[in-house]
DNA sequence: CGACGCTAAAAAGTCTGACTTTTGAGGTGT
DNA sequence: ACACCTCAAAAGTCAGACTTTTTAGCGTCG
């Protein structure tokens, strides 16, 4: 039984894409659609149907004549889910958890200021419900249970914002949380000062007090762009 | 002769993409591929390729013995540069353009910061021809002119940031500084304010100074919210 | 009367093969 | 050296047949 009974053209982007943005095609190598759907076993229209998904993804481009040609990186839509998260599987995954938590550093304390504003009592309420969720799994090897919680946290604040691009944010953030903590140290309870930060921050918000939301998850960001230089300089 | 020689489904894309956005088929609504083929006179094959880039954008969802589902709002990639451009053209420009425009508030500062510290210098020579070009333009109604330099200003700044994420927001930001002065007082002359302050974010990268580059930069954003205020409420 | 399961149809998904269009490369002539 | 022309490669398009999944409707049985 196959795993996922998605399409078969996704499961062609699925072993596709990794490969383009793991390098496996460089940016100018160019590829036949015929050859690739010999490739992978599938009829050209399944292909071509792939390929059409690349191409508004702006990882390739497709020209008559010529072939599919890989795009260089810094044309690619970075800000692709999937994108992201075929980036994430692959080689440059440091890099990559890098500029994402750079851009988090950005938008989180922005939104959180936003958050104190407009917030609803519903979301202020999930807001402590979340960060007592923290807390309470803060210590005795439950990252798990703890970084559901985190991650809720920080999806709630995004979306009270109020602003849709910050909302979208969401899955980034939340990639990034998840990220790090599968690739860190797994078995070291987290940093009890940035569990009452994020207490705070629910306080903070609940008050409407938007400077000192926004003080706070700064504080909260650049101890994670801090954790990142001292696991990858 | 037509305008656009692109292939057929990127020219169903661009009239079905926009009838998507502008609400045309408003979320949970349910087409048919078959009969959109016919409504749009193309072939199967087209009209599934290009569905199948709505797909990716998660702007619908195709399931089987159902159709083609529009998704709601909050579920599409707004990041998606084509997305953007079809919003900014329908109905809710001004919407988006705000949620645009608060998204570069809390981006550019930031950016801008990262820029003093790794700007090469033929970035900072870059950037200061802007300011200078943007002070040349400022006075006489040269607003066309005056919007060329501004928009390769924050280009400069974003992509000297260093970030990837960053820079690839640069469009993004085009579209808001064009969209800006398309939609605004044409005839009226830039606030000279603003033009000084990018003058002297160029010198504050150069100069490496990443808090006053940041500061400075926060202050154009804040201006940029402040017209926002002034023209919708 | 309700719950369960069966059947049939609807719509997307897949494949194949034939045809068209664009365009780059190489050859030809001036 | 340059312009032009021809040819073939590859993507693009189309039509039609077939498969698979899923749901709605129906009937049977408890």
């Amino acid at each position: 039984m196959t795993v996922q009974a998605r399409g078969l053209h996704a499961q062609v982007l699925d072993r596709l894409g990794p490969a383009i943005t793991a390098g496996e095609h460089p940016p100018g190598s160019v590829l036949r659609t015929d050859e690739l759907a010999q490739e992978y076993g599938v009829s050209r229209s399944v292909m071509r149907e792939a390929v059409r998904v690349l191409e508004s993804m702006q990882l390739v481009a497709s020209r008559r004549r010529v072939g599919v040609t890989v795009r260089p990186v810094e044309e690619w839509n970075v800000y692709d889910p999937q994108v992201i998260r075929w980036r994430l599987a692959g080689a440059d995954r440091a890099r990559q958890l890098r500029s994402l938590t750079v851009l988090r550093s950005a938008v989180e304390p922005a939104a959180a200021g936003l958050a104190a504003r407009h917030a609803s009592p519903e979301q202020c309420a999930e807001l402590t419900r979340c960060a007592l969720g923290m807390v309470a799994t803060s210590r005795g090897q439950r990252l798990a249970e703890y970084l559901v919680h985190d991650v809720a946290f920080h999806r709630v604040i995004l979306s009270a914002s109020g602003n849709e691009m910050f909302a979208r944010l969401g899955d980034v953030v939340a990639e990034v949380l998840s990220g790090r903590t599968r690739h860190e140290v797994m078995f070291e309870d987290p940093d009890p000062a940035a569990v009452t930060l994020h207490v705070r921050v629910a306080e903070a918000v609940r008050e409407g007090d938007a400077a000192e939301a926004e003080r706070l998850t700064r504080e909260i960001t650049v101890g994670a762009l801090r954790e990142l230089d001292v696991l990858a300089p």
